[in-house]
DNA sequence: AATCCAGGGCATAGCGCTAACATTGAGCAG
DNA sequence: CTGCTCAATGTTAGCGCTATGCCCTGGATT
């Protein structure tokens, strides 16, 4: 193996092309394996370049063939647990493909999302992957506009740009209410975050009241948190609204994480749970599976949303449909924090 | 506001330059708040771009201005807790510059490594900043041949290609036997994960072992497990090495996942922790402080590691100095899963 | 009045690669 | 041996943008 001093102008395809003796043109389809060489001159190119340390530049690529592999996947945060599923599941699908997805992250900011996103288009991505359906006007008419596939996600619950994959975060508070109305509890709290961007929580605390109206209840109490430790904080927001309102027989979290705190909280707390006190979160997350007792929750199909939306951009979906909305059917998972009857 | 039809072939300088009536470079100095341009053509220019929709291909304004504001940053997963964190950190510091982080995940593999590295490299970022310092010949021939600067992180236990940030995890692994020990713990066990890849892991156990010899102990007992919710496993390992080794007065835990999920197991079995039993982990995740108990940890530096890695790339330390290792010190923060003296 | 110069703008030449066609030469039927 | 085919390679012309240098205009300087 020849060593080459480490090369101050980076290497072009010129390079290779010169040390083994052959075109550009070879070169360039020895390394994307395209059209015909012949076995004897592809090894020869493929020895040079390898010999040389030569990558190739996809600037010039994707410029010259007007084709960029990469998808644009846009999402609020990386913290949440929530997406780094959701990015599970699009990788799970476009390793299969020539596609690479590309994180962009929000912060929960449609402004940051609206300059995220106008980033990442100007690399002129195969495709968008997006977190919900609410945008600034100026996203919307570029997502619009893009000529490319544009996949909505986590939320159905609107009006999408062009493709939306999720479920309805209204109907799964619906069902939640309805669960819990039918199990008997009858003064019920909420605990969530003090987040006016996160639609999807908001949606679910909307379609949670409407069902709960729907049989003559109505929240008794709630209560708002933002930052810190999720886990923490939800022991803080029990204490807190117990002490408010100490005959409150469920209490309904709006995430996973906050909810195991307030589990944390009742169990060491003495509480009869689930008979006395009731409790439940939303996302199914895979923590859950190791706390002292199960958390009642509503799996977001997480995994599934992710894959959907791939095999949307990655067109191996019948495209032929042309725009699509999938909704997917969240199931509650009533663990063992909601009581069986009343 | 014009109502433009979404164009098909996708809009270019020059489409803005004709609406505005000046040269394509004239457009490209005022979109890239270049030179000298009189603030009426400017607002012109402007104005037309932002009613066409016009966004601008920075595929060709690489290729020909050679400068690319992306920096790589390749990590093994996004589940861990950990490396979000790490990202976070990059963010602050890049938000503040013209550059934007691109990541990529290894799943632990350095073949994956490898190939996400060449994929990255591909682009042609201004840097890269990469976790660990253990790679494929082929990789570590990359990042010394890129000419651009290189940042391997988390870790200091090697020799890196160009710069390094990071813990020496063999120190942290030392320092944790030798707090336990000097608590008067004698008989330990070790709980990790079954990852021949995760050298960073290994490193801690070496050096854990280390620092028992030092003061004439052993490991007792050790469990591995792969997969799975790491809370539950936790749970599961603890049973299973407790039954195997009931006399075991330590559990040292690889990360803090499982060491939740032991610490959870313990106190419902009334165990009493941390007289009876002490437990430690590794990380010093937010988590840890919604637990029952606070569990023994040590902090990572994880935030700290990001910030310094990113204004190494960002050319913001004094890059006169050439190639440079950052070592951190991570903090014993003892909890109350340690007992105070013997 | 001649000269200078800076501000504002334009024309040209690539960046490194690939699409699309052109060319070559070997193999082979007639 | 001609003409044809087809596999293997080469040639040409951009992709959309920016670096560079040049040109023009209209005051300020001498």
């Amino acid at each position: 193996m020849a060593l080459i001093p480490p090369p101050r102008r980076s290497l072009t395809l010129r390079d290779v092309s010169e040390a083994s003796g052959v075109s550009e043109m070879t070169v360039s389809r020895v390394l994307r394996a395209r059209g015909d060489v012949s076995d004897a001159t592809r090894t020869r190119v493929l020895a040079a370049a390898r010999s040389l340390g030569y990558v190739p530049n996809k600037i010039a690529g994707a410029l010259a063939s007007q084709r960029v592999n990469l998808v644009a996947v846009i999402i609020p945060s990386l913290s949440n647990m929530v997406f780094p599923e959701v990015l599970t599941g699009i990788s799970d699908v476009l390793d299969d493909t020539v596609l690479q997805p590309v994180v962009g992250v929000t912060n929960y900011s449609t402004d940051r999302e609206e300059a995220v996103l106008y980033e990442m288009l100007s690399w002129r991505p195969s495709g968008v992957i997006i977190a919900g359906l609410e945008h600034t006007p100026a996203a919307r008419a570029m997502l619009a506009n893009a000529g490319i596939p544009i996949v909505e996600i986590m939320d159905v619950d609107g009006t999408p740009v062009d493709h939306a994959v999720g479920i309805s975060h209204r109907r799964a508070g619906l069902h939640m209410a309805q669960a819990i109305a039918a199990a008997g509890y009858r003064r019920i709290g909420f605990l969530g975050t003090k987040m006016p961007e996160d639609h999807r929580a908001r949606k679910r605390l909307e379609g949670f009241q409407e069902g709960l109206a729907k049989v003559g209840l109505t929240l008794e109490d709630q209560e708002f948190y933002s930052g810190g430790s999720a886990l923490l904080k939800g022991r803080e927001m029990t204490a807190s609204i117990l002490k408010r309102s100490p005959d409150l027989d469920f209490l309904y979290y709006s995430n996973d994480m906050i909810g195991a705190g307030g589990l944390l909280y009742c169990l060491e707390h003495g509480m009869d749970v689930p008979e006395k006190i009731g409790l439940a979160g939303f996302n199914g997350v895979e923590l859950l599976d190791g706390l002292p007792r199960k958390l009642a929750s509503m799996d977001a199909c997480r995994l599934a949303i992710g894959r959907h939306a791939a095999q949307i951009v990655a067109g191996l979906r019948d495209a032929a449909t042309g725009a699509q909305i999938i909704e997917m059917e969240p199931t509650l998972q009533p663990g063992d924090t909601i009581r069986v009857r009343l």
